[in-house]
DNA sequence: GGAACACATGAACACATGCTCATATGAAAG
DNA sequence: CTTTCATATGAGCATGTGTTCATGTGTTCC
């Protein structure tokens, strides 16, 4: 096919074409469905508003003025933020008394955000 | 401050009104440069085509011509993505004869994909 | 040097996204 | 039952984002 691969071919005792390659990584990867239900949910971590929701979450549960305070979010940025987390799953509340008490629905948010900081803290 | 906060604090022996919450999650959290350092990072793998190129890279270092043709995306696109993602360190690439080969940056791409895959896959 | 291939890049466009503002809902207190 | 506080929601708007199309750059091979 090119150079390339005869002197991988000799070099590294690997035989294989592009065409190889694309077929073994295509095996080996992911559905695409699962890709797409993936990127969704990095999706949600990629907004630094719904992370910083979420990296309060983490913390404590909280309501949401409380939360609208702490991050100085207007109430109502952080109410539509909640909605996308609640359908998501990733957060889920309850009444208490005048209050909508808000806390992570799902243990893996907090390990997600902790392997991206240990990245981005180096 | 309200009800709750008394009944907690009878309940559950936890003294904290709403205002001590707050800033005790605003000690405990991340600082805010971090959070948006952070978002950015998982604004990365929030595209489906970005997430598929880092997926395919992780199975194996690949030219832009062989990731187009896995992909089934237009040469341009995969571009225009791969030139975001060696932006943010997560891809690099070196000239092989007329091929770009491409391959992962960073180990933590492979991780913060498995852990996301954990949560998708149940 | 010129043709052919691999990749990069800029402009234009369509679409998604997140916010604000105004208003609705819903529980609770008087 | 009306007011008040906490939250939700819809419309509108501004901005961001990803793709395509056309073209530029760089490398190999003749």
């Amino acid at each position: 096919m090119n150079n390339q691969d005869d002197a991988l071919e000799l070099l590294c005792d690997v035989p294989e074409t592009h065409g190889d390659v694309i077929d073994s990584v295509r095996r080996d990867m992911p559905e695409e469905d699962v890709l797409y239900e993936l990127a969704d949910l990095f999706k949600m971590f990629g907004d630094s508003t719904r992370l910083k929701i979420m990296s309060a979450l983490s913390e404590s549960e909280m309501c949401v003025c409380d939360i609208a305070e702490l991050l100085g979010i207007s109430q109502s940025a952080i109410s539509h933020q909640l909605r996308i987390l609640k359908q998501s799953k990733l957060v889920s509340s309850r009444r208490e008394g005048k209050n909508i008490v808000c806390f992570l629905a799902d243990e893996h948010v907090r390990s997600i955000i902790a392997i991206g900081l240990s990245h981005v803290t180096e």
